[in-house]
DNA sequence: GAGTGAGATGTTATAGCATAACTCTTAAAA
DNA sequence: TTTTAAGAGTTATGCTATAACATCTCACTC
């Protein structure tokens, strides 16, 4: 890992201790330890994935360690979960509505990019509001080829 | 099972005979049984349900079975999964795209809506434009309280 | 300082979801 | 007749997730 990458990955660490503090929730060892190996991976993690990452630096992990920090930073909006992948990546921007982010997940390359595209969710909106739904949680993913892998395999 | 709903599933499993025909595909028995369980469901049914139930009929049954016949429903379009409950729907409508298809779920009642709504797909198709992503496959599922649900729970 | 309560983690076991890999049968194509 | 391909049977296994109960820690209070 470059110095950059670690530079920014300390900043978004020191991001959450302000979001879990403004919570009044307690980012400690071990979910600052789940956290910063989301941050480090290059694309999204399973749960297991983790786990054997994490059993490298803490030996008692099992399961359900993994899914108990997974489940508070998915709370505290630090982690996203992508359900087609059960996988996980780290939340970009911390500030926004998790109601209104998108993920591209690229099949050639397994990249997932997360969006947030207010047409999108006015359309979901504007759709739900129609049937009288009250929705609380929204899932969009969408499969395909990202930008880079199309270039590359025209 | 009344006998209006029985009409109707008889006439979805003679539409999905003619579909699978144009699509030069086998609508064996066994696919038959599936997708008949799922028709006569009154919400959305998971795998190992769909094979406790197929057993009935069935005794050779077991997971692969089951996911088999699945994997064939989903492909010529007669069934749909939801990917938050790891469970399964039928179609609506044979015809449409099933790019452009969203669903609501009731967290209180456990009934999952299926709807077309041409906002949200053109939204979705423009958000990838403007990254250049090439979209092969939506996944656009809502949770929350649908209509009844609200009614009866003001 | 002993007791209490809440939150975090440890621990064991199991439930739930999905597929790999190989075999057998059958029916149509060559 | 041999070959081939699709469907289904069979066995085993891998992956994903949670239940239930025990223990620890630390702040609070009596």
């Amino acid at each position: 890992m470059n110095t950059k990458k670690r530079q920014a990955i300390k900043e978004r660490l020191e991001e959450a201790e302000r979001v879990c503090d403004e919570n009044g929730a307690q980012l400690t060892e071990l979910r600052r330890s789940v956290l910063s190996l989301i941050l480090e991976a290059d694309g999204p993690l399973t749960a297991y994935q983790l786990l054997d990452q994490l059993k490298e630096i803490r030996k008692t992990a099992v399961p359900p360690t993994v899914y108990r920090a997974l489940d508070f930073l998915i709370e505290n909006r630090l982690v996203h979960k992508v359900e087609q992948l059960n996988a996980f990546i780290p939340c970009n921007d911390t500030h926004h509505d998790h109601h209104d982010v998108q993920f591209l997940i690229c099949d050639k390359c397994g990249t997932v990019a997360e969006i947030e595209d207010h047409a999108i969710a006015h359309a979901l909106a504007e759709a739900a509001k129609k049937q009288g739904f009250r929705p609380s949680k929204a899932v969009v993913e969408l499969d395909g080829i990202c930008a880079a892998c199309s270039a590359s395999n025209p």
